[in-house]
DNA sequence: TATACGTGGCA
DNA sequence: TTGCCAAGTAT
């Protein structure tokens, strides 16, 4: 085991992206915001907007001190915007119980809005150098392959791939962190879900997969159905608010601007790309009372806003 | 445990 | 062009 932590830590150490929230500098508060924009987006994607937030709200305290609506705004379209609002209540929360300082335990971590195990260990270990069992998509293809021997992970995280993960974490606190990153590069950069580069991977002759003939996978991943449901004109609701300085009326969304010979500024062609969507009105019902529900929405003056 | 939740690039 | 899939969480 000892000789898969050599070959995989010192593939890292040689070839690991130069990522912001990985530089030793990068505060807890720069590693807790990548970890939230991380969730199910790419690096690249995440780039540009981490950058930005925290340019613009450098600690918890200066994103706590702004409307929520603010950092659903500047969430962009990386989507899942609900990350957004999570993020700043836990901001708040980082304020009023932790003194504005991002808590540096598991359980402290886990308490916070939008973090779940997954992220409270990224963090504890990432910002903090903590010793905890992180175990992401990437890791948990990595040990699939590598130890189990299987093509993918099963579809929910088990007990029996904690236990796993937990086992081939090494002692030392350093060694951990070293550990935790590595595996995650690796599951990310080359032992990736489709076409995955095993002439490039360090541990390709201890691979139980590959012994094994790279055995098909055993279940079909589930697709995510998008076209024609409700996520989509969520969607498209929320580029129509995240450029709108002024709530939207309600018969915006339902008829095109040039119906109503006006619309607030900015907001043509989100809207227009709504209108192409030609959801049913109950469906476009149930996408705003879902946005309102979700707290992503609100209404002002009889209109539609982001929240204040 | 299964489902809802955005978005865009790539094969 | 269609479908897969990316550092998950909450319910």
């Amino acid at each position: 085991m000892d000789d898969l932590h050599r070959r995989i830590t010192g593939w890292f150490a040689e070839t690991a992206r130069d990522l912001p929230w990985r530089d030793p500098d990068c505060s807890a508060w720069g590693v807790l915001v990548s970890e939230i924009m991380l969730q199910q987006t790419p690096v690249v994607r995440v780039l540009p907007v981490w950058e930005q937030w925290l340019e613009r709200w450098p600690a918890p305290a200066d994103l706590a001190t702004e409307p929520a609506g603010e950092a659903v705004r500047s969430w962009g379209r990386l989507g899942y915007p609900r990350r957004a609002l999570r993020l700043h209540a836990a901001a708040t929360a980082i304020v009023q119980d932790h003194g504005g300082r991002v808590p540096d335990t598991y359980a402290e971590l886990l308490a916070l809005p939008g973090v779940g195990s997954y992220t409270a260990a990224a963090v504890a270990a990432f910002a903090y150098g903590r010793r905890e069992t992180v175990v992401d998509t990437n890791i948990r293809r990595v040990h699939a392959r590598l130890v189990t021997g299987t093509a993918l992970p099963a579809p929910a995280l088990t007990a029996a791939e904690m236990r796993l993960a937990a086992s081939l974490l090494p002692d030392d606190g350093a060694a951990s962190v070293r550990w935790n990153a590595a595996v995650m590069e690796l599951g990310a950069m080359v032992c990736t879900a489709r076409s995955p580069k095993c002439a490039a991977c360090p541990v390709k002759d201890s691979c139980a997969w590959l012994a094994a003939g790279e055995p098909p996978p055993s279940y079909i991943p589930k697709g995510q159905a998008w076209h024609g449901t409700d996520r989509q004109v969520r969607g498209a609701v929320m580029a129509v608010l995240r450029q709108a300085d002024t709530p939207v009326p309600p018969e915006m969304f339902h008829q095109a601007p040039a119906d109503l010979g006006f619309a607030p500024e900015g907001v043509g062609v989100p809207l227009a790309a709504l209108h192409r969507l030609n959801s049913a009105p109950e469906q476009l019902e149930r996408a705003l009372a879902g946005l309102l529900n979700d707290g992503l929405a609100e209404i002002h003056d009889g209109g539609y806003r982001l929240p204040a």
